[in-house]
DNA sequence: CTAATAAATGAATGGCATTCATTTAGTGGT
DNA sequence: ACCACTAAATGAATGCCATTCATTTATTAG
């Protein structure tokens, strides 16, 4: 199918994408912010899964082959988005005030703003910091800001590090299923977990559960590493 | 049914797997316990990127669209890897001896688990455990050494999920490449972190890195989280 | 004995990222 | 002013992949 898609058009009022002639435009149609910009609004009108080349290109009005000539591949595309995000994470804590709230207030952005983008995380996790400006900008915060607490520069790192893994892991329990934990017709054979789920659906009324887990986590975290502090 | 699994062919030697004529064999030759056998070998063998429906028939000596008769989808082949996984994790520290210790020896046997399968992350993110007898069967026996250790029932379930978000990105920490916190020419606009990035490697010598930052992240988790204990 | 069901084959189907030949437009060097 | 090179677009493959469907054969239930 030749896909009428793109760029069909003529006269009628749609969104305006004429046919464009084979050969390099007089002005440039792409560029890295576009494609990040037409990437994201996919994403929040389509989810991951509609996140496609073609797809993409149907946004930007362009052959799919045109993308080619500013990103790599697909993966390319997702680190694009990705050093995007990094940008909308609170990091304004580091500014003043303790060390306790301004940790607190960025693993909750950090997580929230994860949350949503869920399939970025196995590309993160793997990411060189090189190649993504506003994720060194953040560590770069967030590390003068353990210095300037009173951490011994050694262990920042893999202080930063511990975070980052909590806050990942509870980003992906944001988007689980309500009914996760329900055991159905197991749950004869679970009497001890069956019983704990119970109680902790009970004991909880406001606030999704991931969010008491959450908090849980993070003071135990907070307070753990905060005692690394000279 | 014991099932013959991985189907050897006749009597050739061959890799290459006798033809088989349309129609129903005598004795089956699929089973949900032979596709997760197969899965893995595939995995363990090629990666994820090699575990393909097609691959899986091949190495069940079988059409891909046979495999359609057991699962109803590839999705459905992970959770069976999934679930076989969890039967891995170390539950023995439950048995007796310290709260701890048995968090201690169940949480690095999970992670070690997983690091090895990140692409589930996400498939255990959101599984139902109704439908994995062996997860189900991981919570009971956590859940109860919570319990006994005093745990108020209402905050055992928050508490695991908590460990288990730390643990599943600390997963994915594992696999992240040597050279990940490179800052390259970058550098010199973020000195404080490039600073941090030296120093933890010059304190490291021995390890990896991934373990550091888990060690001390889980320290944390374990005397915050304890803490509940009544 | 027969109808329904289970389990296999083999041939589509449609979606996907990616590549390649081709076309056109700007750019740097002489 | 010319020319070679490079940049940026189109459009037509390519190959991989999960999944579906019609068909065939065997087993099982009534």
């Amino acid at each position: 199918m030749p896909a009428v898609s793109a760029a069909q058009g003529r006269s009628t009022s749609n969104g305006g994408a004429q046919r464009r002639r084979a050969g390099r435009p007089s002005a440039a149609v792409l560029d890295k912010a576009g494609i990040t910009a037409a990437a994201l609004e996919l994403i929040s009108r389509k989810g991951y899964g509609g996140l496609t080349m073609a797809a993409l290109a149907k946004v930007l009005e362009v052959a799919p082959s045109a993308l080619y000539n500013h990103v790599a591949s697909k993966q390319d595309v997702l680190l694009l988005v990705e050093d995007h995000l990094m940008s909308l994470v609170d990091l304004s804590g580091f500014g003043g005030g303790s060390w306790e709230d301004a940790v607190r207030a960025w693993a909750w952005s950090y997580r929230d703003v994860f949350a949503e983008h869920t399939p970025l995380i196995p590309v993160i996790a793997v990411l060189p910091v090189t190649d993504a400006p506003q994720t060194l900008a953040m560590y770069e915060t967030v590390s003068k800001g353990f210095l300037d607490a009173g951490f011994p520069q050694e262990r920042i790192i893999p202080a930063i590090v511990a975070l980052e893994s909590f806050i990942f892991g509870s980003a992906y329990d944001v988007t689980a299923p309500e009914d996760i934990f329900d055991s159905g017709s197991m749950a004869g054979s679970t009497p001890n977990f069956s019983a704990a789920v119970r109680s902790s659906a009970a004991g909880q009324e406001r606030g999704r559960p991931a969010d008491t887990a959450f908090s849980l986590g993070l003071d135990a975290l907070i307070s753990g590493l905060g005692a690394l502090r000279k």
